[in-house]
DNA sequence: CGCGTTTGACCCGCGC
DNA sequence: GCGCGGGTCAAACGCG
């Protein structure tokens, strides 16, 4: 209908010399038309302000279930270590052999019912949000989904204002972009004292530069003294403002002699720091395509993870790198999520039937007396369900259409 | 011509 | 205060 009303708008019905009466009459049905799709619009928003309110409540409700559950399986843990005189340790439900089955099962059960009633709730959105714009919703984290949305509103907002503001020199341009970067990140609630959160993805040689599915756009580039290999700067270009920054490790290339025309990606070792770290920093303000989301999702649930240090953020996070190792640690200021692609942590060939929450978690800060400013969280992440398209799939993906695409 | 990359210069935070 | 190094800018250049 919306269509229709559109359409008759932008091609009206041109029968040669119209007389003026027609005119007239045709101009007060398109405005009825418009007034018609106004109102519609109207109340899809409330619609859509409906559901938003319902799906929030319900958010809250499950997370105050799972902080629950967390809870008390945490008063077990710590009781189990205050006999045994252990340090702190966050357990997710699976390392521990000990824990009971029924404890497991009340959990999966539980967790089951939360996915389905999220479940239910995407499936309404997905209905009620077909307004001509593509919804790009896949399995990722409802919390993310909404605070990207948020976060895509409020950036709108400070655009507009950023518009209003007169930037003379190339100082305050830069000192505005650094306030405006800064907003966002702010809207995640860093810690004091603490900088951006960054998540680095360290991939096999052959995936020097992954394709997460979004639009980079290289702005500069660095050697490094301590490093050898030029690091480029990548940033988001799907979006004007957008503040994600990616930092890739440029690969030695040499142009293939012989067989082939096209570039060689040359190792430049043999073992484990053969692999290359993408770091990728900050939150996109802008609608993700499908294959981008996943790992926009995933690195905000490092980020949320960072923040928390809280076992459900872990688990989030495992579900986004499932069958990879983790580790959190944060140096100089920096905390930092390490997605290691070059340590698979399961045998594919055995994919494990695990329930959500079946990663392993641990937390050591004490043994590290000196380093007030550096801690390390490590945790490996395994689970059967995992989303349609994981990180280490995208980024085998990538190097086919890398090297088959290479200019 | 538009868009992306390259590259030298510049800025700024941090450690000494 | 100074120097170093990481991060960013922007003009020049290349490519389709």
């Amino acid at each position: 209908m919306i269509k229709e009303a559109i359409n008759s708008c932008v091609h009206p019905p041109f029968d040669g010399v119209m007389a003026e009466s027609d005119k007239e009459v045709e101009l007060d049905a398109t405005k009825a038309k418009v007034e018609k799709v106004r109102e519609e619009n109207e109340k899809l928003k409330l619609l859509l302000s409906t559901i938003l309110t319902d799906y929030n409540s319900l958010q809250m409700h499950v997370s105050n279930v799972i902080r629950q559950q967390r809870e008390a399986s945490m008063k077990l843990d710590i009781n189990r270590h205050d006999n045994l005189g252990l340090d702190i340790s966050l357990r997710l439900g699976r390392s521990d052999p000990n824990i009971s089955q029924k404890e497991n099962e009340i959990e999966k059960i539980s967790l089951d019912k939360i996915s389905d009633e999220n479940k239910k709730v995407s499936d309404k959105k997905r209905s009620a949000l077909g307004l001509g714009f593509p919804i790009q919703s896949s399995d990722e984290d409802p919390k993310t989904d909404q605070t990207m949305k948020l976060d895509y509103v409020s950036r709108d907002v400070k655009n507009k204002n950023a518009e209003n503001k007169c930037v003379s020199s190339r100082k305050d341009a830069k000192t505005a972009r650094n306030e405006d970067h800064q907003e966002v990140l702010e809207g995640y609630e860093q810690p004091a004292g603490l900088k951006k959160t960054r998540v680095c993805v360290k991939a096999p040689c052959e995936d020097p530069s992954i394709n997460d599915g979004c639009q980079w756009r290289k702005y500069g580039q660095k050697t490094a003294k301590a490093n050898p290999l030029p690091r480029a700067y990548y940033r988001c270009s799907m979006s004007s403002n957008c503040p994600v920054r990616k930092q890739v490790p440029k690969p030695r290339i040499s142009t293939g002699f012989g067989s082939g025309s096209g570039l060689v990606v040359q190792r430049c070792g043999d073992d484990e720091t053969s692999a290359y770290m993408t770091t990728y920093e900050g939150n996109h303000d802008h609608p993700l395509p499908m294959e981008a989301t996943h790992m926009a999702a995933g690195t905000s649930a490092a980020a949320a993870l960072l923040q928390s240090g809280s076992s459900s953020s872990s688990a989030s996070l495992s579900y986004y790198f499932p069958c990879h190792h983790f580790s959190v640690s944060t140096t100089n200021s920096h905390p930092t999520v390490t997605l290691d692609l070059t340590r698979p942590n399961y045998d594919p060939n055995q994919l494990p039937n695990y329930a959500l929450s079946s990663s392993s978690l641990s937390f050591s800060s004490s043994d590290r007396p000196s380093s007030s400013n550096s801690r390390t969280l490590s945790f490996n992440g395994l689970r059967s369900q995992a989303p349609l398209s994981t990180y280490s799939q995208m980024a085998r993906l990538s190097h086919q259409t890398k090297l088959s695409g290479q200019h």
